[in-house]
DNA sequence: CCTACCGATCGGTAGG
DNA sequence: CCTACCGATCGGTAGG
């Protein structure tokens, strides 16, 4: 009789779980190893066996949204190239990223306060080229007319990244700041701040412009 | 010959800059007291004299922001309602108000993440009145065909204080991250998106519209 | 304000 | 020899 577990690949990543929710909601340094530990009922030393250090658990965590973004981002641009509505497609599906988890907004916004040039690395590799295709976008977007020509391409994509960020990373601070709907009225704010800062006033395609 | 200092009312404002500093590039829980002690060349034990623990230090930072932004904000809050251009003189006071001291914002940014009830209360207290006539302004626009007629004034301000909170506390991210101009490209574009985003587009007085 | 400490807990490593 | 851990404890440091 053999009662040796088999490797459970599932271990890894439910620490990686674990260790993403603590780390968004109270920051990396004030996570400690027994904490996660806890979290997924393992002993600390358990959890330094799949993650030799600290260290490596936090690059582990950051590596996993950073897949899930190259998994589900590419995906979504070349749908969006064929969309009628690119804006949407783009917009809706950035925002869904991270809407689907708040956890990944708060580690990211983290990581840009806590590591300011390992979020650079970021911006100027990995995210790089999903940037460039959006501001492509927008490039023709002005030619075409339709986008304000004073946008700045890459400037407006990486400023409305980082406002879905913040919006999504800080949502329970709106739950009931000004009333009780406030984070669905901010959340629709955001989205027409975003569409209205680009789209020239004519905009060809019905369903979002302004009422009167 | 009486040797002892007489209170020094420096001392607690120097350990109190010194935590804002330290609060804002590695936050709270990874900032220790004798950090605090050592930044400004006391003892751990004399920092707790002046601050009985370092919850009443916390408190001590953030009270100071707030003091600083009630100094300066309803002045220009009166300025603007004699202004021309309401928009510029608003939007330039709270930009300039992070901008003065980025720490500002990346200590609000971090207690938003950390402590999201704490910041909940100062959004319906103390920021409340300054929100609500900054809407008002927004809502007379309205009636004046000056602004989208779908702003959700509340929802607007709140997101722009956010979006430039976020902004300047992640500025350094930006330092050549894109180009070696990229911050001063996303403080521009930040202005643009905000001010694009708000005003219809017949604007009566000139200076930013966009050059076509 | 300092010297001298406390209970606890930190990240990480030992042998088995 | 491997994996997946365990109980115990290392040297330092936390807030008070």
């Amino acid at each position: 009789m053999v009662l040796a577990r088999s490797p459970d690949p599932d271990v890894p990543r439910a620490i990686i779980a674990a260790a993403t929710r603590l780390f968004a909601a109270q920051g990396f340094d004030a996570t400690s190893l027994q904490a996660v530990a806890d979290e997924v009922s393992l002993t600390k030393q358990a959890v330094l066996h799949h993650f030799p250090s600290k260290e490596h658990l936090r690059q582990a965590v950051l590596g996993a949204i950073l897949a899930h973004w190259n998994d589900t981002l590419p995906r979504l641009l070349l749908a969006a190239a064929a969309s009628e509505d690119r804006f949407e497609a783009v917009f809706g599906e950035l925002s869904g990223f991270f809407a689907a988890d708040p956890d990944r907004a708060r580690v990211v916004l983290r990581e840009a306060l806590d590591r300011p040039a390992e979020m650079r690395k970021l911006l100027r590799g990995p995210v790089r080229p999903w940037l460039e295709a959006v501001a492509g976008y927008i490039r023709s977007g002005q030619a075409a007319g339709k986008h304000h020509a004073d946008v700045d391409p890459e400037a407006y994509v990486v400023q409305v990244m980082l406002f879905v960020i913040s919006a999504v990373a800080t949502a329970s601070v709106m739950q009931g700041a000004l009333d009780d709907d406030a984070r669905a009225r901010s959340d629709k704010e955001l989205a027409r701040i975003a569409r209205a800062s680009l789209f020239t006033p004519a905009r060809p395609r019905g369903g979002a412009l302004p009422t009167r």
